[in-house]
DNA sequence: AACAATGGTGTATAAAGTACACAATTGTAA
DNA sequence: TTACAATTGTGTACTTTATACACCATTGTT
């Protein structure tokens, strides 16, 4: 919890540097050990928890602002980041409204007004994030999407309208080139696929289909060293990717 | 064009108001002699156009604000909208900025700031609206889709934007209850269909496929009168449609 | 050497998408 | 009244895509 000189602090400055009313929080996606993973945020004496967030400063692109946010928890640069929805309610930030009325005039507090949401999620690669705590927060920490903790504010509606919006991008857009490691089996992007939809995938038919797509190349050497028969190594051809991105596919799984 | 006093007679109020930076632009679709149109505004003194749009409330939910702003253009209530997208580059407003940094100061004028709009495209009976210009516009029409005019600001974009997202949800959604009368003849619905996106289909498979969907309702007599053998007439079944729209269909046109 | 676990590949069937042709109805022009 | 053009209704063959399913190969373990 902050003092109520660093709150006042922050928000005279904030008031100075930001976009009044406007906020933004990302649902950050990540992939490891057949996981998917979300970046999550506890702050400061608290047990429910909350996505990562900023604000636009006055002259800055919003695009730019979800990616300064991400670059502060992360480390990570030109990061995979899709608008996906802005949420409005006139109540949805009566947390932070609530939390300091005692000690901080609402005039003086820069989070106890209203706040419209702009939601991005960013699919990332897992190894390459160095989660770091704002200065709100206790932690900066990926949790598993199977096992997802309870939020504060709307952040949990937040989390599953970037799910949802990720499940249809899913099956019209190719997805994988920003989660995986860039060389990766088969069974290993399936698993990805398997996770994101929450369902199980027929391996043979998830090879042909993906496959189909012409958006993989397979290395000359199978993966060496592991138990049982050396699976096949892709990487994405990054030139089709770009391609299909922009294209998009047709169908759904 | 504004007078200086109203316009700062305007900023006042709005400041008043509305939220700081917030507003709201919509891209509202109809349908009428086989052309899809557009619902856009004329300025005062202006050659280019711009969409209906208006700014939030600072107690209201932003889905409310659209269809405030929207019953004020079209007289319309309970309209088929849909958040598509927030547009936020800072440059957006360079227009507004402009046109008045002579006779009335920034401070002084709501517009000199720099606003992120929230795009929301509509569906609509054409028939329902009695378009109505505001305070800013000459006249407030309909424009065929394929005869745009030029626009102000960034509003070509948003309304690119709107029709590209309209003609993906047409993939995977139902559309045309809100465009259509209440009945309709296939080759009707077929027109729309083809306008939004812009090719032909054929008359054939078009049927099997809309009559597969099972939203249809068709009627016992055809449609008497006319020229040519008569038509079916078909209606939506609200309850499967409403179903549909929660449940998506697959595949793409 | 047999086995368990994993990965590669092929084939048969069902469903969906595409291309295409002919018959029926109605007003109009000869 | 009759031939014709325009429009609508319907069916069928073919192609592509999706789905279900089985067998063999490789590797470490027992």
């Amino acid at each position: 919890m902050l003092t109520k000189e660093q709150l006042i602090e922050y928000s005279e400055d904030a008031r100075k540097n930001y976009l009044d009313h406007i906020s933004i929080d990302c649902v950050v996606f990540g992939f490891h050990e057949g996981q998917m993973k979300v970046l999550l945020l506890l702050p400061h004496d608290e047990n429910k928890w909350l996505l990562p967030g900023g604000f636009v400063q006055k002259q800055e692109p919003i695009e730019m602002a979800a990616n300064r946010i991400l670059k502060e928890r992360t480390g990570l640069d030109k990061i995979f980041l899709q608008q996906f929805h802005i949420f409005g309610d006139p109540d949805r930030a009566k947390f932070h409204h609530d939390l300091y009325k005692e000690t901080v005039p609402d005039e003086q507090n820069w989070f106890a007004k209203r706040f419209l949401s702009i939601g991005y999620y960013a699919l990332v690669d897992f190894f390459g994030v160095v989660p770091q705590p704002d200065q709100f927060s206790e932690t900066c920490t990926w949790r598993d999407l199977d096992d997802m903790p309870e939020f504060l504010l709307d952040h949990e509606l937040i989390f599953k309208t970037a799910l949802e919006t990720l499940r249809v991008q899913l099956s019209y857009q190719p997805i994988g080139y920003n989660l995986m490691p860039r060389e990766f089996t088969m069974p290993e992007l399936q698993k990805l696929y398997e996770t994101i939809l929450d369902k199980k995938l027929d391996r043979r038919n998830f090879q042909r289909r993906i496959l189909g797509f012409g958006i993989l190349n397979r290395a000359e050497q199978p993966r060496k060293g592991g138990a049982h028969k050396a699976p096949y190594l892709y990487s994405f051809d990054l030139e089709k990717y770009q391609n299909a991105l922009t294209e998009g596919f047709k169908g759904g799984w």
